[in-house]
DNA sequence: ATCAATATTGCAGTCACTCTAAAATTTGGT
DNA sequence: ACCAAATTTTAGAGTGACTGCAATATTGAT
């Protein structure tokens, strides 16, 4: 045995103290329930619960944390031939169907996501979160294709790659608020992924286009000139 | 008149704290300033101040939040036969040369800029107007282009103008922090911007693509085959 | 001047979080 | 089993943002 019984004992107290949160953030919201009571459910001190999580936050995101570089991973072990996008769209496509966690995508995720949404420290944090997790991954496509330290792409690339799935999973997760269920959910996620990372492969350089002709321009018929004149006067 | 003298005073009393407040925040830095001593650098009681403002961070975003749907009103004033990125691409580019304000590109921006990276406060803060920022432009392009309301293209578009912008944004911000002058950074940023602007017409599907050789796939030497045979084969 | 509306203040309190010094507990050596 | 050092836990006091309430001061209209 390489743990002695300190370390257990710490271990096994970290352990109460955030399964005690948990219980008491689930049943009745992270911002009405207090530190103090936590300490108390988890029977320590005040002073106790701050030694192991540093914010009332960390309580909550405990593990969550731990998935900070996942995205880095879906880049490192793509396959050969493929691109940062594809990757991407085959783990997300991979990941509707199986329910993963890594997404949010999973049974129980949206117990979780209503806490969060409720709570604007839980918010900001998980935006906090995200932030990280593009740098992460922005390191990593920086890493794997050799840019400069000067180049923008990989950050470019991290964050609209994380956007689109983001977008994804919350959309999803809002419709499971709204009381879908996963099995009416899932088909039309994946046309929406579908739909999402074509964009992403292929640009929205004509999204939007305003019709050049202005007669009747919001009169009726607004699906004329969709391939007019694409204009290339940039650099 | 058709400002009495209590209204006057409101006005004026509000403006001296935020003007205090902006002071010491300047000299001292956001998280070291506490609200009491801007209370009494306004020569009001601390309860005033938060008659004022809700927040402390109110104090030093005050007149930011106005900002807030400046990017809707790019897309609504696109000329006609521009798409929404290219509306963007030239007001982005416009903005470098004319150090506009809105884009966080103007003379005394840094300044600020620094206050707002040195406190975590202020920074969750900012995150939070841009996800409502990123709100007002996605609702902006699904009026104007008449997307439904299962639709997550205006949103994902959105997301992905507004992060290129920032992501450039915050570039040039950190370049300035860094020491250059604007003029120096403003050609490079303009290549930047270019450049990225491009990838969001075009596409990222290409980018980082893996070859597709495969000889000691994962061997020992992880540096073999850096960029050898890019091909397109996507479809 | 006086009355009603409202702006300002003082005061007490909550909650997250910090700091310090005093227990309580575990560990290693004898 | 016992002691001493290391470490964990705790109590207690304090800070700072923020809230709620009741008292007070100021303004606007008559």
């Amino acid at each position: 045995m390489d743990e002695g019984l300190r370390e257990r004992k710490k271990r096994e107290t970290r352990q109460r103290i955030a399964d005690m949160a948990m219980g008491l953030f689930l049943a009745r919201g992270f911002d009405d329930v207090t530190v103090a009571e936590v300490a108390r459910a988890a029977d320590v001190s005040v002073n106790t619960v701050f030694n192991y999580f540093g914010t009332k936050e960390d309580l909550f995101l405990d593990r969550q944390s731990e998935a900070e570089d996942v995205p880095s991973r879906v880049v490192r072990e793509r396959e050969p031939g493929e691109s940062v996008v594809t990757a991407f769209r085959h783990d997300f496509l991979e990941a509707i169907d199986q329910g993963d966690w890594r997404y949010g995508l999973n049974e129980g995720a949206d117990a979780f996501a209503r806490l969060v949404f409720e709570s604007p420290a839980l918010l900001a944090r998980m935006r906090e979160m995200d932030h990280a997790i593009n740098g992460n991954l922005a390191a990593t496509i920086a890493e794997e294709t050799g840019a400069g330290p000067g180049d923008l792409t990989p950050q470019f690339v991290a964050g609209q790659i994380l956007g689109a799935t983001r977008l994804l999973a919350r959309h999803a997760l809002w419709r499971r608020q709204a009381g879908d269920s996963w099995q009416r959910i899932r088909p039309e996620l994946r046309e929406q992924a579908e739909a999402l990372f074509d964009l992403l492969e292929k640009g929205i350089g004509d999204y939007g286009r305003r019709p050049l002709v202005q007669a009747a321009q919001h009169g009726g018929a607004a699906e004329d000139h969709e391939h007019e004149h694409v204009e290339g006067d940039h650099g």
